[in-house]
DNA sequence: TTTTCCATGTAACTCGTTACATGATTTC
DNA sequence: GAAATCATGTAACGAGTTACATGGAAAA
């Protein structure tokens, strides 16, 4: 449901057309969300069927139509619900790249720790990248906050795990 | 690939058959990879098919017969590269729940603490589990130390939120 | 003039889940 | 005798992705 959480919310702001959401999603969202254009058309048109979100055909010069997307009443309702449920539920975290830890044993130590050097920098380009990524206007700072609290966090425990190894080798 | 990398790497221990396979992740590994029952035996024949596990029928008294797996040579070979793999790349987590965030304040702020202290006692069970839970040998022991130390991330971070919020009411 | 950007979609496919089916065995 | 457990699957479905198609406009 976050992603049509996600949607309805960016419309609650200002109306936009499909394209123009799915690149703000892209850019500044990446992190939380991951749609791809044809998802964000197939959502679009599914709320818009469900009379959450109305649309309206626009025409700038000649440039392909675009497709521009209001918030409903029932629309407003409905991102009221999906939003006091998101908040009030905690949904943890999937972590893919834990899979590989509970094997570590099965490598020589100094082999081990090489490998999560690796992983190390790749984790400091992410955390670097939210670090120098531009502050955003109201809550939307507090999922970048968000973000970066939980990349040091990664990092620190990860710099402890390699600490260890090396120690150990 | 990181539940072909998990089912090869529990086969590597020792035999087993994809019932005992699936509860054995259902118990110990709910934090990285939540698979199905239908999915586990669709990999393991995937994984058969591909040569990197073998098959061989077992019964036991009267019992229905069982499939057990024994990873190949080929097997350990895939294992070592997924592993590699899985431990050099850094693969960030998605938060789904980050996406409430960005608009907690179109709600008034009290209303918002009130759903995040929701969100908080969810959380905090979370974190009682995994601390509760019985130490597990070797490596196994750092997923869930991970887990824990980014529960504690998680809630040090959801605290300082409501206490803003609640500083702002 | 060729590439990139704007703007929207469709079709086919993959992955994984739910729900269902089977049947013996142990526990209540 | 009923329910839960052991053990394996199939069939139908759904969500989301990839690859493809279209076509004008701006930029290189």
């Amino acid at each position: 449901m976050e992603r049509e959480l996600l949607l309805l919310g960016l419309l609650r702001r200002r109306d936009m057309h499909g394209y123009q959401l799915h690149e703000f999603i892209e850019r500044f969202m990446q992190t939380c969300v991951d749609l791809k254009k044809p998802t964000a058309y197939y959502l679009l048109d599914k709320l818009a069927q469900a009379g959450y979100v109305a649309q309206s055909e626009e025409r700038e010069g000649n440039r392909p139509p675009r497709r521009v997307y209001t918030l409903t009443e029932a629309g407003e309702q409905y991102f009221q619900t999906l939003l006091a449920q998101n908040l009030a539920d905690y949904l943890p975290a999937r972590f893919a790249g834990s899979v590989g830890l509970a094997f570590l044993d099965v490598l020589e130590a100094g082999n081990a720790a090489a490998l999560l050097r690796q992983r190390r920098t790749v984790l400091a380009n992410h955390l670097a990248q939210a670090q120098s990524a531009p502050p955003h206007g109201g809550s939307f700072q507090l999922v970048l906050e968000h973000q970066i609290v939980h990349l040091q966090s990664e990092l620190t425990w990860l710099d402890e795990v390699i600490n260890r190894l090396e120690g150990a080798a």
